[in-house]
DNA sequence: GTCTATATAAAGATAGAC
DNA sequence: GTCTATCTTTATATAGAC
């Protein structure tokens, strides 16, 4: 890795990577300096500390998050708006396949989820939406699941090399069975 | 906490606890004794290394697991095998919900588990279980959603408070929707 | 914008007394 | 079986030279 190189977003980049492999806890700044060939102090140069890093690295995420649920909630039809939210989630999973697993997989972005706004809101409006009118324990439990399933089909070596045209459909038919499916109901 | 508290069942117990909150990583051994109520050379006593505790953590998810798989593959009907297989993982998902939390949802554990024995000839009979004759890519993406996404009931603050038969009747309801309804197929 | 060097704290782990 | 004390490594973070 050539020298020079610790501009912002090859760090956001760098960060990405190593914490989808290791968890976030489990990246210290010293990889992530290693990575980019540089010292931990010309990391420290652009981002004042880790958390930093991880907010800039989880930014991506919450802005295009903001957008799907936005544009679904701006829908007047419900069945129109799960479906809509189902394949904005399943567009930028493919996107940001890494930025999604270390999203839905990781215990230091969980916690901060279910904790720190603007993640507490997002996650509140995100799992109304995708309920719809229904707020039986059932549909509780399905929207949990295929939140968290997100995770999955990005997670698992074996489908590592999905195409993205396979991962969004798969995502879109598992999303469709379960949250929008007439008969489930 | 009381004092001379470091039974290797204790250590376990608050261990599972800890990792369920801040991750494998996110968890010090200072911090498991701190737990306890003893010093981390009384947890050395027990355990000769924190992989150990890993280990002690994990065993009963494995045993619970193989007892599963190994049931369901003596199973001829195969319909029946997979819903042998959604129920089993509904009754220990229920039962361990801390232990699968951390199993579904923490880094360190997913690395053991795509690379290290047991766990990975564990994984790979799972998926081919609830697969089914099944090698489609639609069906072997329903079935990672199945099995990421049943960190979601047990991880969700918005369910901590759900009943064990809520619990376990949403897993079988969505396993089943998700890969048995033959309507899907 | 990156470096060397360093401060400080905490991590995993061990030795040996009680 | 637990303690105090210590070792070694690594973590986050900062100071100041180039």
């Amino acid at each position: 890795m050539a020298r020079g190189a610790a501009s912002p977003n090859r760090i956001r980049d760098a960060a990405l990577l190593l914490f989808a492999r290791h968890g976030v806890a489990g990246t210290s700044l010293q990889m992530i300096a290693d990575e980019l060939g540089v010292t931990k102090a010309a990391v420290y140069h652009h981002h004042r500390a880790k958390a930093d890093i991880v907010a800039a690295v989880l930014d991506p995420a919450v802005t295009s998050m903001r957008d799907i649920i936005d544009a679904a909630t701006a829908i007047t039809d419900e069945e129109d708006a799960v479906l809509h939210t189902i394949a904005g989630l399943a567009d930028q999973a493919v996107v940001n396949r890494a930025l999604y697993r270390i999203m839905l997989h990781d215990p230091v972005v969980s916690a901060m989820f279910s904790s720190q706004e603007p993640f507490t809101s997002l996650w509140v409006r995100l799992r109304q939406l995708l309920s719809g009118d229904d707020s039986s324990m059932k549909r509780r439990m399905s929207v949990s699941i295929f939140l968290a399933g997100l995770a999955g089909p990005v997670q698992d070596e074996s489908l590592a090399k999905i195409s993205d045209d396979e991962l969004r459909q798969g995502i879109v038919h598992v999303g469709t069975r379960l949250l929008l499916d007439t008969a489930s109901r």
